[in-house]
DNA sequence: ACTCTAATGTTATATCATTACGCTTGCTTC
DNA sequence: GAAGCAAGCGTAATGATATAACATTAGAGT
């Protein structure tokens, strides 16, 4: 275990702008807000998000095609990480079971399945929003 | 509950590409292998195709943005799928597991999320392709 | 200094999905 | 049967998401 390895100034502007939103943010949107700053190809933008999204600092969401900051610290570190997505008001709660971990996991094995990369997303209504309605 | 309602030309046309394919395929990808049978925009499969998700005959891989048909007769019935797509060989595999959505719906429940729609998806590799490297 | 790797900047292009509009078809309700 | 309605269809245009290709720069290690 060496130094963390410190974010370069695109992933530092493309996390601070993650990190300030409480929703999701298309590659499009972090670039419109990231403009003034001196970005002006999608590229920059996407390369940012793939260096974070390896190192656990943010999500993809797949269904959105829309990315989030890790809401933990230690995201990195859970090896399945499950998402709640209001589709009210664009909230997202991250979440990690162990139980659902394990049930995946043994399904692979049955199957000789090898999993690298695993997404759950489900999409609804959150409890503020449901009270709202 | 009356009869089942029968599918269009346009629906019929879809699912047959789908259900002739061993992989997921793209909305393009099918109109590619439909502009002989006289379909000439995108807009004309991906009505089908909502329809067709709709009526459970059809789903979406939202890692994929791709599309497959539905590999079981009752996919309408179970309300969480998962799939395992190998990233190898394309195969998609298609399961239901009781644990597992009741894991989710615990955590919903607990939270006071509603969910409406749920995407497991798992990428990888498949046991023919694992024994293959 | 040399080399390797990661990140960058820029232009162009590929890929995925929807909006808008008007027409046709098959009900169903009077 | 005419009026109204909903679902589906056809077409053109556009919007939104993502990557390819290529040249360059900055830093770490030797």
């Amino acid at each position: 275990m060496s130094e963390p390895k410190p974010l370069t100034r695109n992933q530092t502007l493309v996390l601070d702008t993650l990190s300030a939103e409480h929703a999701p943010l298309s590659a499009y949107d972090i670039l419109d807000r990231l403009r003034e700053e001196g970005l002006k190809a999608p590229l920059q933008v996407y390369r940012a998000l793939e260096t974070l999204t390896e190192r656990g600092l943010a999500h993809r969401l797949e269904s959105l095609n829309a990315f989030v900051a890790c809401a933990g610290d230690d995201c990195h570190r859970s090896g399945v990480i499950g998402f709640a997505i209001c589709e009210k008001c664009g909230s997202v709660a991250e979440f990690s079971d162990f139980v659902l971990r394990q049930r995946l996991e043994g399904w692979a094995d049955r199957q000789g399945f090898h999993p690298h990369e695993t997404t759950i997303e489900m999409r609804g209504m959150c409890a503020a929003c449901s009270v709202a309605a």
